[in-house]
DNA sequence: CTATAATTTCAGTAATTACTGAAAATTCAG
DNA sequence: CTGAATTTTCAGTAATTACTGAAATTATAG
């Protein structure tokens, strides 16, 4: 099989940023070449294409599934499984974040929360902690961000995105309504599951 | 210099998890020393400490500052330098999500935008197109969000983030004041900047 | 079942990345 | 300036990670 210069440049480029994203160059080709092509392949065509030993494409497909960006599926009268990129990019890239989350975030906030529980035995220690804090609540309150804006509907997300920083806009203006109704809490205004 | 057993785990920890982060084992140590730290440290410091090779430390402290992660000094009657980690977390964490854009992302971003301009050759360009269409415009769309939100307050930003979903209540809101006002914009509400 | 097609595993090797010590370059006190 | 202190560079080597081909395993058509 073979690749149209556009769609061998993407492949290619998949695999020289592989490396950046923590994927190697193959994981990074398999996945450019599933994305971009208009139909399911399977592990020799992947092979056959970007010039992979037949175990590396099935290490490389092996790594995509642990990070669900891959769908397998079976063509009639045919044995072999057969592989695509999930059509909805949110999707992907939902499923991305996700992994990542568990693999680059979680160890650390527990480590965090282990280190935190612990007896400070001198000065040093209540500055690390302090400093561990602080750490913590930062990865803490964006995590659970994240994970609370995903599940909103992608038009709805894209609609937020777009407004950017004009959401204070409606920030203010709640403030405002909230005084109007006769304001109950003084202090903070943005609780209820912190 | 000793490390208390609480940083040292810290320290630990952050090694391990730098080949996750895209970092050597060194540069996260080091990393994770500074930020415990309650004091600046010189490379002899963290050589000692981290029982590195001066060159080492010398190695991975550049690259901790092509990242923006440290801040460096002088004591008075020392020529040595002296290096800490910022003491703003949201500082650090715009440092980081900056250069990782511009490492990660950006690269990405400017070959699509290249192979969107080529004139498809074929049905399978097109369809690579339209799907490169989609990453394009996922990622632009999240990376001028993200950018626009930095430079919030990190008080307006928290207080954002802590609302979470229930953003969207103010959406609604918004949308039903409009209404009420006299709708003139039809389609599209959130506009302005796209 | 059996034979064959398809996939996975894994030991060996290639390629890449990390680290060190010695030497070169830079900085600055005197 | 000079020379000692400090930092950086870099060639060589160690450690890690990526990749292959052969063998083992698994799946399924007949």
């Amino acid at each position: 099989m073979n690749l149209t210069p556009l769609a061998q440049n993407f492949v290619l480029h998949f695999g020289e940023m592989g490396s950046r994203w923590g994927i190697n160059r193959t994981v990074g080709q398999i996945y450019a070449l599933l994305y971009v092509s208009g139909r399911p392949l399977n592990a020799d065509d992947i092979a056959e294409t970007l010039n992979f030993s037949r175990s590396n494409v099935s290490m490389g497909l092996k790594e995509l599934e642990s990070w669900r960006l891959t769908r397998l599926q079976h063509l009639p009268n045919d044995r072999r499984e057969y592989f695509s990129a999930p059509d909805d990019v949110w999707a992907i890239f939902r499923s991305l974040a996700e992994e990542r989350r568990k693999r680059e975030i979680d160890p650390t906030l527990s480590m965090l929360r282990d280190a935190l529980m612990a007896i400070p035995s001198s000065d040093e220690d209540r500055h690390a902690q302090r400093r561990m804090r602080e750490m913590h609540d930062l990865i803490e309150l964006t995590t659970m961000w994240f994970n609370d804006v995903q599940k909103l509907e992608p038009d709805t997300l894209k609609q937020l995105m777009k407004m950017g920083t004009r959401v204070t806009a409606l920030l203010e203006m709640k403030d405002k309504l909230k005084m109007v109704a006769g304001g109950r809490s003084g202090k903070s205004d943005a609780d209820g599951q912190a």
